[in-house]
DNA sequence: CACCGTACTATACACTGTACGTTAGGAGCA
DNA sequence: TGCTCCTAACGTACAGTGTATAGTACGGTG
């Protein structure tokens, strides 16, 4: 049987599973499938395992989009040490962003669930570290990383939606003919700046532009 | 059989049923159950009716979810003429969050779709008209329009989240167990801002220092 | 009246997450 | 070695889901 080992009971595995293998089972179908598309029963098949196995691991699906999510965010790489503050906090949410594009499924499971694991706190340290660092006083620190983290993760997930959209092209279609039935009397800006609209939606531009735009608010408050 | 008119066909409904009954049924339920418990069959069943009575009306789940997104989009109020632009960005951000906060299944209708519908368009022309009338340009308006939406959105829905969290004793009883797992060695600044993270995690000060520090950004752009 | 389009019904299918009870095989001890 | 316990994994089952398909009955129009 297994021995607590500081505590924690370490489970003894009779066949090749494992939370690990899991988790990156369950990464792999997210990435290959949809988020929408993952279910308990397809990861199941994929480790040629019944449905009811995983539970011996995690407690319910929502366990097992954490453990997911934390293992996404130990992806993340340390914050630059050797740079003014703006810019290391820049760096820190482009590369949370950089994360979110490159694993789409990141955003959905950001979205619903609170924040918990190591790898998530690991992330909220390096920023808030950076912030204290540059004199902020506690509160400041924690508003300004809850304004960050609810920036990037909307407008990532904003993104990354209306990218997703763009690939279906029936979706697509009918957004483009909703769009072009707009009176030009009625919504006179929206019709004139469709283009821009269309355009300025994601990008690394469009991020920065809103990331900049904090960052120069942020600094007009800047400590002594 | 129905007629014409405008072009729209308009169907004859012989029973009690029609679009705007569902939504409004619809709306009802997911203030009542929460979005996740939704579901067709409820809606039909609270009607007296079977579930596929209601794909006369709609092709599918999401066309009765954006359709439910734009009614609740039709009850924001119109843009405040008399006052400086800062405010009047303000208040539209403001009276969206407001709207989120008053119909939480607003966030998750607005994060899993694209914008469409008569009465989104109408709220996005408020806001663009207001920007353009400041004196900025074209993509700029554009730009900052998503940021604010894309801030909003976010910032919201995140708040919206967390307080449910908070209303459910297990999990955030899971929740604090983890946080104070943390070792003040290896995450200093979070363990030591806890407090400070949890007290800023929504309410009407974090939004409006998020707010805040965008308008501030912008209006180091203010043209002339 | 006959007809036809259509609002609605009934049935069915392929799924989902997961509660419950069972089985089998490794570990520890007599 | 043999016994016992623990537990990883299995199988079954249930209450749901969205929706495809086919059928039914009713209202307006010829």
């Amino acid at each position: 049987m297994g021995h607590t080992w500081l505590g924690l009971m370490a489970r003894t595995p009779r066949n090749t599973l494992s939370a690990d293998l899991i988790v990156r089972t369950a990464l792999e179908l997210m990435e290959a499938k949809g988020t929408d598309a993952f279910s308990l029963r397809g990861v199941a098949g994929e480790l040629g395992v019944g449905p009811m196995a995983l539970y011996t691991y995690f407690r319910n699906k929502d366990d097992l989009y954490d453990a997911v999510r934390d293992h996404l965010m130990g992806l993340l790489p340390a914050v630059p040490s050797d740079a003014p503050w703006p810019d290391q906090v820049r760096a820190v949410c482009r590369s949370l962003r950089l994360l979110m594009l490159q694993h789409p499924c990141l955003a959905q499971l950001l979205a619903g669930r609170p924040l918990s694991g190591h790898e998530t706190a690991r992330v909220a340290e390096g920023l808030l570290g950076v912030l204290r660092a540059a004199g902020f006083d506690a509160e400041t620190a924690a508003r300004t990383h809850t304004t960050l983290f609810t920036y990037v993760l909307g407008s990532t997930s904003w993104e990354i939606q209306m990218a997703a959209e763009r690939r279906d092209p029936e979706a697509w279609r009918r957004l483009r003919t909703s769009m072009e039935s707009l009176s030009a009397r009625d919504f006179p800006s929206v019709v004139e700046l469709a283009p821009e609209l269309a355009r300025t939606t994601g990008g690394d531009e469009q991020f920065d532009y809103g990331l900049d735009l904090l960052l120069a608010g942020l600094q007009l408050r800047t400590p002594s």
